[in-house]
DNA sequence: TCATTAACACGGG
DNA sequence: CCCGTGTTAATGA
Protein backbone atom coordinates (compact mmCIF):
# COMPACT_ATOMS: atom_id res chain seq x y z
CA UNK A 1 0.00 0.00 0.00
CA UNK A 2 2.57 2.22 0.91
CA UNK A 3 3.79 2.51 -2.92
CA UNK A 4 0.39 3.33 -3.80
CA UNK A 5 0.30 6.18 -1.61
CA UNK A 6 3.65 7.28 -2.42
CA UNK A 7 2.44 7.42 -6.02
CA UNK A 8 -0.71 9.10 -5.75
CA UNK A 9 0.30 11.24 -3.17
CA UNK A 10 3.80 11.48 -2.44
CA UNK A 11 4.41 14.52 -3.74
CA UNK A 12 2.08 15.98 -1.44
CA UNK A 13 3.39 14.87 1.85
CA UNK A 14 6.53 14.01 3.22
CA UNK A 15 7.72 10.12 3.96
CA UNK A 16 7.30 10.03 7.65
CA UNK A 17 3.86 11.33 6.98
CA UNK A 18 3.50 8.74 4.30
CA UNK A 19 4.48 5.74 6.41
CA UNK A 20 2.36 6.88 9.53
CA UNK A 21 -0.66 6.88 6.74
CA UNK A 22 0.64 3.87 5.59
CA UNK A 23 0.23 2.28 9.42
CA UNK A 24 -2.95 3.29 10.63
CA UNK A 25 -5.52 3.29 7.43
CA UNK A 26 -6.92 0.19 5.07
CA UNK A 27 -6.80 0.44 1.41
CA UNK A 28 -10.23 -0.48 -0.13
CA UNK A 29 -11.67 -1.69 -3.59
CA UNK A 30 -15.04 -0.40 -3.98
CA UNK A 31 -17.11 -1.41 -7.03
CA UNK A 32 -19.34 1.10 -9.27
CA UNK A 33 -21.97 2.28 -7.63
CA UNK A 34 -21.60 1.42 -3.96
CA UNK A 35 -23.16 3.47 -1.29
CA UNK A 36 -19.84 4.77 0.75
CA UNK A 37 -21.38 7.38 3.14
CA UNK A 38 -25.58 8.29 3.67
CA UNK A 39 -27.31 10.89 5.26
CA UNK A 40 -27.39 10.73 8.95
CA UNK A 41 -24.21 8.16 9.21
CA UNK A 42 -21.52 9.22 11.85
CA UNK A 43 -17.96 9.38 10.30
CA UNK A 44 -15.15 7.39 11.85
CA UNK A 45 -13.26 7.22 9.06
CA UNK A 46 -11.65 9.82 5.94
CA UNK A 47 -10.98 8.91 2.36
CA UNK A 48 -7.91 9.52 0.26
CA UNK A 49 -9.09 8.66 -3.07
CA UNK A 50 -6.66 6.84 -5.02
CA UNK A 51 -8.34 5.78 -8.32
CA UNK A 52 -11.90 6.37 -9.57
CA UNK A 53 -14.52 8.59 -8.97
CA UNK A 54 -17.24 9.83 -6.09
CA UNK A 55 -20.25 11.68 -6.43
CA UNK A 56 -21.46 13.40 -3.69
CA UNK A 57 -25.44 14.21 -3.48
CA UNK A 58 -27.35 15.68 -1.38
CA UNK A 59 -30.60 14.46 -0.02
CA UNK A 60 -33.77 16.86 0.39
CA UNK A 61 -36.49 16.18 3.23
CA UNK A 62 -38.41 14.47 0.70
CA UNK A 63 -35.97 11.95 0.18
CA UNK A 64 -35.20 13.43 -3.33
CA UNK A 65 -31.73 14.06 -4.05
CA UNK A 66 -28.93 16.27 -5.80
CA UNK A 67 -26.04 16.33 -7.07
CA UNK A 68 -23.50 18.48 -5.83
CA UNK A 69 -19.96 17.34 -7.38
CA UNK A 70 -18.34 14.43 -7.83
CA UNK A 71 -14.52 13.11 -6.00
CA UNK A 72 -11.42 12.53 -8.17
CA UNK A 73 -8.53 10.66 -7.40
CA UNK A 74 -6.36 13.02 -4.85
CA UNK A 75 -9.15 14.54 -3.34
CA UNK A 76 -10.84 13.89 -0.05
CA UNK A 77 -14.30 14.13 1.43
CA UNK A 78 -14.59 17.67 2.75
CA UNK A 79 -17.74 16.14 4.37
CA UNK A 80 -15.39 14.40 6.91
CA UNK A 81 -13.08 17.07 7.30
CA UNK A 82 -16.14 19.17 8.83
CA UNK A 83 -17.36 16.53 10.95
CA UNK A 84 -13.94 15.61 12.79
CA UNK A 85 -14.09 18.10 15.57
CA UNK A 86 -17.58 16.77 16.83
CA UNK A 87 -18.93 13.21 16.59
CA UNK A 88 -20.80 14.69 13.72
CA UNK A 89 -22.93 13.08 11.43
CA UNK A 90 -22.85 13.25 7.67
CA UNK A 91 -25.25 15.56 5.84
CA UNK A 92 -24.83 14.31 2.32
CA UNK A 93 -24.54 10.57 0.85
CA UNK A 94 -21.66 9.69 -1.26
CA UNK A 95 -21.50 6.78 -3.81
CA UNK A 96 -18.89 5.78 -6.04
CA UNK A 97 -19.07 6.59 -10.08
CA UNK A 98 -16.86 4.26 -11.26
CA UNK A 99 -14.83 1.37 -9.81
CA UNK A 100 -13.18 3.32 -6.90
CA UNK A 101 -9.61 2.76 -4.81
CA UNK A 102 -9.06 4.18 -1.80
CA UNK A 103 -7.65 4.97 1.59
CA UNK A 104 -9.77 5.03 4.99
CA UNK A 105 -7.67 6.94 7.24
CA UNK A 106 -9.70 6.74 11.43
CA UNK A 107 -10.40 10.63 11.98
CA UNK A 108 -8.57 10.50 15.02
CA UNK A 109 -5.33 11.10 13.13
CA UNK A 110 -6.81 14.31 11.06
CA UNK A 111 -6.44 16.61 14.14
CA UNK A 112 -2.80 15.00 15.35
CA UNK A 113 -1.29 15.46 11.57
CA UNK A 114 -2.75 18.98 11.63
CA UNK A 115 -0.84 20.15 14.11
CA UNK A 116 2.32 17.50 13.23
CA UNK A 117 2.45 17.93 9.38
CA UNK A 118 2.24 21.27 7.64
CA UNK A 119 1.82 19.40 4.31
CA UNK A 120 -1.14 17.47 6.10
CA UNK A 121 -2.84 21.24 7.05
CA UNK A 122 -2.19 22.69 3.93
CA UNK A 123 -3.66 19.80 1.89
CA UNK A 124 -6.82 19.56 4.25
CA UNK A 125 -7.00 23.72 3.82
CA UNK A 126 -6.86 22.90 0.15
CA UNK A 127 -9.30 20.48 -0.14
CA UNK A 128 -11.61 22.45 2.13
CA UNK A 129 -11.25 25.37 -0.28
CA UNK A 130 -11.85 23.26 -3.43
CA UNK A 131 -14.98 21.62 -2.38
CA UNK A 132 -16.55 24.79 -1.41
CA UNK A 133 -15.71 26.26 -4.86
CA UNK A 134 -17.09 23.67 -6.42
CA UNK A 135 -20.38 23.94 -4.49
CA UNK A 136 -20.09 27.30 -5.14
CA UNK A 137 -20.27 26.64 -8.68
CA UNK A 138 -22.80 24.29 -8.39
CA UNK A 139 -25.05 26.71 -6.96
CA UNK A 140 -24.26 29.02 -9.96
CA UNK A 141 -25.37 26.64 -12.15
CA UNK A 142 -29.00 25.80 -9.99
CA UNK A 143 -29.22 29.29 -9.95
CA UNK A 144 -28.40 30.85 -12.99
CA UNK A 145 -28.13 28.08 -16.16
CA UNK A 146 -31.13 26.47 -17.45
CA UNK A 147 -32.12 22.84 -17.06
CA UNK A 148 -31.04 22.28 -20.23
CA UNK A 149 -27.41 23.83 -19.51
CA UNK A 150 -27.23 21.92 -16.74
CA UNK A 151 -28.31 18.49 -18.66
CA UNK A 152 -25.43 19.15 -20.90
CA UNK A 153 -23.16 20.36 -18.74
CA UNK A 154 -23.87 17.26 -16.13
CA UNK A 155 -23.30 14.67 -19.03
CA UNK A 156 -19.75 16.49 -19.95
CA UNK A 157 -18.68 15.98 -16.30
CA UNK A 158 -19.43 12.61 -16.84
CA UNK A 159 -17.94 11.50 -19.48
CA UNK A 160 -14.71 13.19 -18.34
CA UNK A 161 -14.79 11.51 -15.15
CA UNK A 162 -15.78 7.96 -16.96
CA UNK A 163 -12.92 9.23 -19.16
CA UNK A 164 -15.61 7.82 -21.87
CA UNK A 165 -18.18 9.60 -24.23
CA UNK A 166 -20.31 6.61 -23.68
CA UNK A 167 -22.45 7.42 -20.83
CA UNK A 168 -24.23 4.34 -19.09
CA UNK A 169 -27.12 5.65 -17.28
CA UNK A 170 -31.22 6.16 -17.64
CA UNK A 171 -32.83 9.30 -17.82
CA UNK A 172 -35.18 8.61 -14.57
CA UNK A 173 -31.01 8.57 -13.20
CA UNK A 174 -30.30 11.52 -14.89
CA UNK A 175 -33.74 13.11 -12.97
CA UNK A 176 -32.86 12.00 -9.71
CA UNK A 177 -29.51 13.73 -9.72
CA UNK A 178 -30.41 16.90 -11.42
CA UNK A 179 -33.66 17.02 -9.22
CA UNK A 180 -36.00 17.24 -11.94
CA UNK A 181 -38.88 14.88 -13.74
CA UNK A 182 -37.61 12.11 -16.35
CA UNK A 183 -40.28 14.07 -18.44
CA UNK A 184 -37.97 16.59 -18.66
CA UNK A 185 -34.75 14.77 -19.11
CA UNK A 186 -36.69 12.53 -21.92
CA UNK A 187 -37.06 15.46 -23.33
CA UNK A 188 -34.25 17.65 -23.27
CA UNK A 189 -32.21 15.01 -24.51
CA UNK A 190 -34.41 14.36 -27.22
CA UNK A 191 -33.58 18.32 -28.44
CA UNK A 192 -29.93 17.35 -27.89
CA UNK A 193 -30.08 14.68 -29.62
CA UNK A 194 -31.74 16.56 -32.81
CA UNK A 195 -28.99 18.80 -32.54
CA UNK A 196 -26.70 16.22 -33.28
CA UNK A 197 -25.21 16.48 -29.71
CA UNK A 198 -25.95 13.35 -28.37
CA UNK A 199 -26.70 9.83 -29.57
CA UNK A 200 -29.80 8.14 -27.78
CA UNK A 201 -29.70 4.33 -26.80
CA UNK A 202 -31.37 2.49 -24.35
CA UNK A 203 -30.00 2.19 -21.08
CA UNK A 204 -26.83 4.49 -22.30
CA UNK A 205 -26.14 7.51 -24.63
CA UNK A 206 -23.10 9.06 -26.50
CA UNK A 207 -21.69 12.20 -26.25
CA UNK A 208 -20.32 13.92 -29.33
CA UNK A 209 -18.01 16.84 -30.23
CA UNK A 210 -17.11 17.27 -26.52
C1' DT B 1 -44.55 29.79 -20.27
C1' DC B 2 -42.58 25.87 -18.51
C1' DA B 3 -42.32 22.03 -14.90
C1' DT B 4 -44.70 18.29 -12.85
C1' DT B 5 -47.77 14.46 -12.57
C1' DA B 6 -50.21 10.74 -14.36
C1' DA B 7 -51.25 7.90 -17.95
C1' DC B 8 -50.42 5.22 -22.03
C1' DA B 9 -48.24 2.93 -26.16
C1' DC B 10 -44.11 1.13 -28.12
C1' DG B 11 -40.44 -2.04 -28.32
C1' DG B 12 -36.01 -4.28 -26.93
C1' DG B 13 -33.83 -7.45 -24.04
C1' DC C 1 -43.22 -9.90 -19.74
C1' DC C 2 -40.79 -5.93 -17.64
C1' DC C 3 -38.76 -1.70 -17.93
C1' DG C 4 -36.85 2.23 -20.29
C1' DT C 5 -38.43 5.50 -23.35
C1' DG C 6 -41.30 9.00 -25.97
C1' DT C 7 -45.42 11.64 -25.81
C1' DT C 8 -49.61 13.84 -24.37
C1' DA C 9 -53.14 15.97 -21.46
C1' DA C 10 -54.22 18.19 -17.21
C1' DT C 11 -52.78 21.08 -13.59
C1' DG C 12 -50.08 24.37 -11.23
C1' DA C 13 -46.47 27.93 -10.29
Amino acid sequence: MLEELKKHYGYLFEDQLLEEINNVSTLKDIPEGTKIIEVGQTLSKMPLLLEGAIKILRDDDKGDELLLYFLEKGDTCAMTLTCCTGNAKSEIKAITEIDTKLIMVPIQYMEIWMGKYKSWRDFVLQSYQARMLELLDTIDKIAFLKMDERLLNYLKDKAMINGNTLIKTTHQEIAYELHTSRVVVSRLLKKLEQQKIIILHRNSLELLNI
